[in-house]
RNA sequence: GAGGCUGUAGCUCAAUGGCGGAGCGCCUGACUGUGGAUCAGGAGGUCGUGGGUUCGACCCCCAUCAGCCUCCCCA
């Protein structure tokens, strides 16, 4: 026991228990999604390496990818992310779909990172995009899943935030205190910066890039202006559509959200959990879609939200279901070597009643299988020796209660459905 | 890439420069066809690894590996 392999460093393992949690979250992402009329798809989990080359930077995916060489000589990364993918197969039916295009996934991804809390170097990723509806209510729509997920989930307004921004409104307000287009890229990366550092700490980073005083200060009067939004038309109405769905306290302005991402165009939105400022899920809107992969440009929204974090949050606000990873509600003991094969037949016929049972595998003392019965949370036990043989009789021992009773072969299906199991 | 913390029984972790411990779990029995409780007994350790200091090291020192956390980064 000593000689343990270990698992590769950032991978998880799911131990039954966690497969509870984790088709639990499944199942709230798929009916959020559902509710506002996506479909599910997936794709690929390895692609070709200038898929990605193709649209993310280039050093980004060779440092933080797992990249290797098939047999054929084909260089082949896990992916790390599904738009790229996503891009392709909207091409490649773009004639025959039907726009706007809502589509959802769930499934697993690579990135090669320090792993830390919340963070691993495999994980589950929701996406959910709208594709082909250029406005500002597809936009609200799509910040409308995040909050109504939220909801679900049972987390409140207080516990998380979904902070807005529009690119193009920065890009105007940018415009105007004099910050040159060549520059824009280098004041993303501040404003991006600007939460995860102190004021004065942000300051003397920001007067190292070479931004002046006064542009400076103007650019933190502009990121601390709680009234930006007024001025973007398609915030304003983003906001009203969001009120009018009951979601808005979900919902507010920040204009220091701007996401890392250089295909982001207008709306841009990040989920945080208020108390730690952990960001959940983010997103936006980007145009071009498909175009880098052969077909028309098309306007897209969209947001991606792992699966690691959301679970950290969930369990430190104890937002987390208790599920119990029973695995089956009935076990059939086995009274002694000759009993094996009775037992057997015994349990086979409620498995052809759509009854999961156990089968107790040797013919142990009747004390070590009831405690095993006991352990793995079972509801009833059978017990078949060969007093029950000869009688033509099953002992139905229920667990929760302690009580039993003789229950005759013919109508024991019947007697165990009734007790729901 | 940088820093911090932690490595002792299957799990969670104590303690001490001089006999390796507890709780939980596991096995056996009390109880040969009746579970959770109780009692008794038992198994299980290269104290992460390598070196050094010392009469003597799980403990102190150095190195190394691994894990966790933070920063960096985050398509």
């Amino acid at each position: 026991m000593k000689e343990v392999i270990q698992k590769v460093k950032g991978t998880r393992e799911f131990y039954p228990e966690d497969m509870t949690i984790h088709h639990w979250l499944y199942e709230q992402i798929r009916a959020v999604s559902e509710l506002f009329g996506y479909q599910e798809y997936e794709g690929p989990y390895l692609e070709k390496l200038e898929l990605y080359a193709a649209k993310s930077g280039e050093e980004l995916v060779k440092e933080q990818s797992y990249v290797f060489t098939d047999r054929g000589g084909g260089e082949i990364c896990l992916r790390p992310e599904l738009t790229p993918t996503l891009a392709r197969m909207v091409a490649q039916r773009q004639q025959s779909f039907a726009f706007p295009l809502r589509l959802w996934s769930f499934g697993p991804f690579w990135r090669y990172e320090q792993p830390q809390k919340g963070r691993s170097r495999e994980f589950f990723q929701w996406n959910i995009d709208m594709i082909g509806a250029p406005g500002y209510m597809a936009d609200a729509e799509m910040i409308a899943i995040s909050a109504q997920f939220f909801k679900r989930l049972g987390l409140a307004p207080d516990q998380v935030q979904i902070l807005v921004n529009n690119r193009s409104l920065m890009d105007r307000k940018l415009a105007e205190i004099g910050v040159p287009e060549e520059r824009k890229p280098l004041i993303y990366r501040l404003i991006d910066r600007r939460d995860k550092m102190r004021e004065p700490e942000w300051k003397a980073y920001a007067s190292e890039t070479g931004i002046e005083t006064e542009t400076l200060d103007k650019l933190s009067a502009l990121l601390n202006d709680a009234q930006l939004w007024r001025e973007s038309e398609e915030l304003t109405q983003i906001f009203v559509l969001l009120d009018a769905m009951d979601l808005g306290a979900y919902v507010k302005f920040d204009a220091k959200i701007i996401r890392g991402l250089l295909y982001y165009t207008g709306t841009v939105f990040e989920a945080k959990d208020v108390e730690g400022g952990r960001s959940i899920l983010g997103g936006g809107r980007y145009e071009n879609l498909v175009g880098d992969v052969g077909g028309d440009p098309v306007s897209g929204v969209g947001f991606a939200m792992g699966d690691v974090m959301i679970k950290v949050v969930l369990e430190k606000l104890g937002a987390l279901p208790i599920l119990d990873a029973q695995p089956a509600k009935i076990v059939v003991t086995v009274f002694d070597p000759q009993g094996m094969k009775a037992s057997a037949c015994l349990t086979a016929a409620l498995r052809d009643q759509g009854m999961a049972a156990i089968l107790y595998p040797e013919a142990a003392k009747l004390n070590k299988q009831l405690k095993y019965a006991d352990r793995i949370g079972a509801k009833v036990v059978l017990l078949y020796g060969p007093d029950e043989v000869e009688a033509g009789v099953v002992t139905v021992k229920d667990l929760s209660n302690r009580t039993q009773r003789t229950v005759p072969l013919g109508v024991l299906a019947e007697e165990l459905k009734a007790m729901d199991l």
